[in-house]
RNA sequence: GGUCUGGUAGUUCAGUUGGUUAGAAUACAUGCCUGUCACGCAUGGGGUCGCGAGUUCGAGUCUCGUCCAGACCGCCA
């Protein structure tokens, strides 16, 4: 037997039990006549001692083990004299009779404690090394126990989990597709699936109702912190639904969730942002609500006086840093160059300090009186002592840098606190999104997306101005979830894809089984899919969901423990049918 | 495709204006040590300064190229 107890479940009470563990070394203090031995499984820390009451041969046997060796211990629970107040078992430890060598090990690259010393990238080398460490493992748990909540709560509400297939069809929208090249048909290839949308439309027309799945989605697209080439969705779609009953439902999940990992229940439904509304006061489609500090546009306070900056641009807006009005020049000028990095490519940055006095001292004093600034002041609620900071230029790119301004402000007044959350529902997203390069336009969401009842009629006159029956998830300023009220009319659905400029014979090839089956008794059906990673990463209070993925992939896309994408050797090339040309 | 940051001992890093034999901590090895839990003390081994060119009497340090890693922009319906 390898053991009867685990490493982090003995106490006080055991006390006197004969007992076996098996597990990891972690570190080992040889104080001469004394070794102390601290031994690690996946559920905690128990110390192991050898000391005057172990005989001479087992104590040399214990002087000669290493780090990450693994053994199996036989001994007696005892009471600790000097006991450890930070380890959950640190009342007792194991006086070990027999000793077991279950396996050697080489010496690890880095250490495998709560804080390595190790970096990022020889930690991914060594991933299964770096996943043996409490913090990581945390996050899996985490992962692991959300996902189990989740199945529980949709289970409840009579979802059906029913698997989609891997091995699909490349689609012309969207994200670059993973592609599989098929040995049995020649030339032909396999796409792996963006996301099992057409599938799930087509289990709605099946009649399953309600379904779900927790699904890996593959998309061959740069990476970022928050973004891998493979990754999983919670995948739902339900029938016989609107809008409100699907933000209704997944509303149930959500509160489900933060309730049952959290421990926090929201009293009051989320709050609904139109997405004109989340544009005009948060400039971005997913608002951070943690905290208030929204834009305002003062274009109309400030034209006029003569400053030729503000005269000559199509939008001037401001957020106000309370309690910043005491900033010093040098931290003013820091974030003058914040604004101006290329990546948030604002020209320059007009402050306005709100004195105790009530008088004001800004940037642009040489063109606007006391009084023009007092109004200024007035539209955004400032009182003394806040800090007005104003970004003009184009409407677009001037709220998308007062957004990141704004998150950076947040920041710096601790307004972002990782244990507190924010949920919200962004809604009314426009249909449709011109693409100046190809001049057409594309679909925002995706291409099944209904369009807004009341703007059926835009779709000859002006189909930029058209919203879509679809919503976004968001937390903190995340955009966790996004789905919509599908189109399941095999008209309409021709409609939308002539209006995004694909052709009767691409449709047909591309999606020809879709408008098939809309010819058999669609029911009106809609759904949401949530970045599961992403969800993980919020409740476990990280920026990367690298940190909830066991083996995640580096920013080239490249798993660097198993060395993948790798060649493949020419006779399986062959076999594919397949040529590499080098460019 | 682009911008920025980094690459020096097993690991994390320091390394001045370009100047003698490239350092610290930690890890590792050996010895001492009976209550450690970041144990302590002593000794020791350990370096292709990512790689390649160039400038120079002389390059870890400067220049160019290249590779790798990270963050971001583009991209991600």
């Amino acid at each position: 037997m390898y053991r009867t107890h685990t490493c982090g479940e003995l106490r006080k009470e055991n006390t006197g039990q004969q007992v076996t563990l098996s597990g990891w070394i972690q570190t080992i203090r040889n104080l001469g006549g004394m070794t102390f031995i601290t031994l690690r499984d996946r559920y905690g820390l128990t110390q192991l001692v050898f000391d005057d009451q172990t005989p001479e041969e087992l104590k040399d046997k214990a002087r000669s083990l290493g780090r990450e060796f693994v053994i199996k211990a036989e001994g007696e629970v005892i009471e600790r004299s000097s006991k450890n107040p930070k380890m959950p078992t640190g009342e007792i430890e194991i006086r070990v009779k027999h000793l077991e060598i279950l396996n050697r090990s080489a010496v690890p690259p880095f250490t495998i404690e709560e804080d390595t010393d190790g970096g990022d990238e020889l930690r991914m080398k060594y991933r299964y090394l770096d996943l043996r460490r409490e913090p990581v493992r945390k996050n899996l748990a985490l992962r692991h126990r959300m996902g189990q909540e989740i199945r529980k709560y949709l289970d409840q509400v009579k979802f059906m989990e029913i698997e989609t297939p891997y091995l699909i069809k490349s689609t012309p929208e969207g994200a670059r597709d993973f592609i599989v090249p098929s040995r049995m048909n020649p030339g032909e290839f396999y796409a792996l699936p963006q996301s099992p949308q057409t599938f799930k439309q087509l289990l709605m027309i099946s009649g399953f109702d309600r379904y779900f799945q927790i699904v890996k989605c593959f998309r061959d697209e740069d990476l970022r912190a928050d973004r891998q080439p493979e990754f999983t969705q919670v995948d739902c779609e339900m029938s016989f639904v609107n809008q409100e009953d699907v933000l209704k439902t997944f509303e149930g999940l959500a509160n489900h969730l933060f309730y049952e990992i959290k421990g926090i229940t929201f009293n009051d439904p989320y709050p609904r942002i139109s997405y004109d509304d989340a544009m005009k006061y948060y400039g971005t489609d997913k608002p951070d609500l943690r905290f208030d500090m929204k834009i305002s546009e003062i274009s109309g306070l400030v034209k006029g006086k003569g400053f030729k900056v503000f005269d000559a641009v199509e939008y001037i807006g401001a957020i106000n840093a309370s309690g910043c009005g005491e900033y010093s020049r040098k931290q003013l000028d820091e974030l003058t160059a914040f604004v101006q990095k290329p990546q948030v490519g604002a020209k320059g940055l007009v402050y306005v300090k709100c004195n105790a006095d009530g008088s004001f001292k800004s940037s642009v004093d040489k063109f606007y009186t006391q009084e023009d600034l007092k109004t200024w002041a007035e539209q955004l609620n400032a009182k003394p002592g806040d800090l007005l900071l104003v970004l003009a230029g184009n409407k677009m790119d001037t709220l998308s840098a007062l957004n990141v301004l704004r998150l950076e402000m947040g920041q710096r007044l601790g307004l972002r606190d990782k244990d507190q959350f924010a949920p919200c529902w962004v809604v009314d997203f426009p249909l449709l999104e011109w693409d100046e390069e190809e001049q057409r336009y594309f679909a925002m969401h995706h291409p099944f997306t209904s369009p807004k009842a009341e703007d059926m009629n835009l779709f000859a006159t002006d189909p930029g101005k058209m919203r879509a029956n679809a919503y976004d998830f968001v937390i903190n300023g995340v955009e966790i979830g996004g789905g919509s009220i599908r189109i399941h009319d095999g008209e309409l659905q021709r409609r939308m894809f002539t209006a995004l400029g694909i052709s009767k014979e691409e449709a047909e090839e591309k999606f020809g089984f879709l408008l098939d089956a809309f010819q058999y008794g669609a029911p009106p059906h809609g759904g949401i899919a949530f970045g599961f990673d992403r969800w993980c990463s919020v409740f476990g209070g990280s920026e990367s969901i690298r940190d909830f993925i066991a083996f995640p992939k580096n920013n080239a896309g490249r798993d660097v423990m198993i060395d993948s994408p790798s060649r493949i050797d020419a006779k399986q090339l062959d076999e594919l049918s397949l040529k590499i040309v080098k460019k």
